[in-house]
DNA sequence: TTGTAGGCGTTATCAA
DNA sequence: TTGATAACGCCTACAA
């Protein structure tokens, strides 16, 4: 029981059972037969001994580590959060580490990490790519590294994917928006050479003309500046044709987005309508209450990691992309579009902030 | 510059610089001389090869690998959050991997996930400890693990801390309550036994005593239950000697405290005042905004990162403590006391949820 | 069924 | 300054 200083090695196992490190070690990994007394002896002395196989060494002689990567764009997002977090939690349950990847977006350092990541002998990677991640997916591809691709899917087919159909949730979106009697509506991104943004853009902009009404479907960049941001917004709906609903790309386009409504001294669903791309834990306590579309975050991270699974046991298998269903849950923050909507709308403290 | 489909190992290079693989070590670790000539035939072959140094191997031979632990609670709460995103830029800056475990603030699952971790051969570890990590600390203690703990203080002092200064932080709320006119406190925590939490309650109440004024300071458990949580949050606020002002623990304590005053149809700071330790991003969009006590959390991390590199240095050298101040940003949540708070509010929806 | 020994890719010691 | 070589701890083919 009592700890020793110094690291047990399988030598000192085997010697104090009385076998040979070979034994020992059929024992550990059930390789062969090992005769009942003998594996007693082995694993009382295992316990005996606190032994703990170092990895260092397992990995260097099967080639390969006990680590998966996670590659996430950033904490700050909801899901991307819920992901890690789940995600820590099945690996760890199935005998794995995860080391952890921030790409903040940036597609060189996305790749600089992933490539000291390679050097580590990892198992298994599961990513999020960012916009323009080919250098990165060639590198884990040339290196045959089995790879789960969350969220965004790339424009060739070459890895597994689990993704969300962007396309089906926009159209939803629109549909509500619709239904409600819009027919101006912005759609602000922050990045819009993402895949995800790509398809959404497209969905947003196809559904309002297939709609057979005349409807306006605009784009708006979210850009760094928090300050030129509202000003931006504002200069949106102070025109006489301004959007009656907006809707947001992700947690954080939503937060800016009400920020500066507030600042602008908007609210919703009175002045405008809202709806936003990902789940924030704080939609419903804003007031009114924020319609989101919600990602299936442990459906996804649970079939990501079946397929990690799946591809580590059969590195050849063919790909295969498994696409889920986002939800829109609708609340106080869409509501019907007063008249057609193209009255003007004061904005007391517009002035203030476009500057 | 074509990528080699097979591994390329330190021998492939030493063969096509014509020299000893020694050498080629030396080379790249400058852990010895070597003739500027040989020196830059090496450099062109490690160049054209594209070698990259299999860490396995490094961390056997050295005895240690290029991975630190991240042990943090969870993800869901802003500061774990953004403590995990920040330390995972500055260890990857300085070289190495961020393997990150997930304790959810339960003991047996951090020791568990440790020891595991152990078997990795870390370099280091920054742990944010759950209510009762004694086992876990004595972990990697034995170990000999360079370890830095974050925001929560051990009873003994072992290890270098980067902690908050709870006790200041909570006097100053109680303070700006009392300067409000508040006279009866509560403070929602969700883990009584977090020596966070401790030091809070203590300050809470010894605050409370010190003013010198006729004052309530209460504490109430969030459990785990919105329901009821919500129920029992109604039964105080019923009360004729109710509570007029609410500190809520973290952010998700802030979080169930915002949902269940909204169910039960009350508004702040007209009838309670609100305050929440953290910083969840969603502050300031809640109407009113909600006061936060800010932790320095860039700060926690630079810092926390120097402590565990000088401690990879040496190891022997005394453990050190840094206390950082968290920052009390009053927003229109914490309102003046109506008269002395002695009038009963009605709760419209108080039956419903206390079901 | 069990033991022996070679090798995974590095680093570091010891001669040259 | 350089090169050969012995570890590091583990797994596994091969021999017994």
């Amino acid at each position: 029981m009592a700890a020793p200083e110094t690291k047990v090695t399988i030598l000192d196992v085997a010697r104090h059972a009385g076998v040979s490190v070979g034994t020992v070690s059929y024992v550990l990994n059930g390789t062969k037969n090992v005769s009942e007394a003998r594996r007693r002896l082995v694993l009382a002395a295992v316990s005996e001994l606190n032994y703990v196989p170092n990895r260092l060494a397992q990995g260097l002689r099967r080639g390969q580590s006990r680590l998966v990567g996670v590659c996430l764009p950033n904490m700050a997002s909801a899901l991307f959060a819920g992901l890690a977090d789940l995600l820590e939690g099945i690996a760890a349950r199935s005998g794995f580490e995860v080391v952890q990847v921030l790409s903040q977006q940036d597609p060189e350092l996305e790749y600089r990490r992933l490539s000291a990541l390679l050097a580590h002998r990892l198992a298994g990677l599961l990513l999020v790519p960012s916009a323009r991640s080919g250098a990165s997916l060639d590198l884990v591809m040339r290196e045959g590294l089995p790879t789960v691709i969350l969220d965004r899917t790339p424009t060739q087919q070459r890895f597994d994917e689990i993704i969300i159909d962007n396309r089906a949730a926009m159209q939803d979106a629109v549909a509500r928006f619709v239904a409600l009697g819009h027919r101006r509506l912005l759609f602000i991104v922050s990045y819009p050479h993402l895949i995800t943004t790509r398809q959404r853009i497209e969905a947003f902009r196809h559904t309002a003309r297939a709609s057979g009404l005349r409807m306006s479907a605009e784009v708006m960049q979210r850009g760094d500046d928090a300050a030129d941001f509202a000003a931006r917004l504002a200069a949106q709906l102070c025109r006489p044709d301004r959007p009656t609903g907006l809707i947001a790309s992700n947690t954080r386009v939503g937060l800016w987005m009400i920020r500066a409504l507030q600042a602008l001294g908007l609210a919703w669903p009175r002045d405008v309508s809202l709806l936003a791309f990902e789940h924030p834990d704080w939609a419903d306590i804003v007031q009114p209450p924020l319609s989101v579309i919600e990602h299936p975050t442990a459906e996804m991270a649970t079939l990501a990691w079946e397929m990690l699974a799946r591809r580590m046991r059969e590195p050849a298998a063919p790909p295969r992309r498994i696409e889920l269903q986002a939800t829109l849950v609708q609340r106080a923050s869409m509501g019907c579009c007063a008249a057609d909507g193209h009255e003007t709308i004061p904005i007391p403290h517009a002035e203030v902030e476009a500057t």
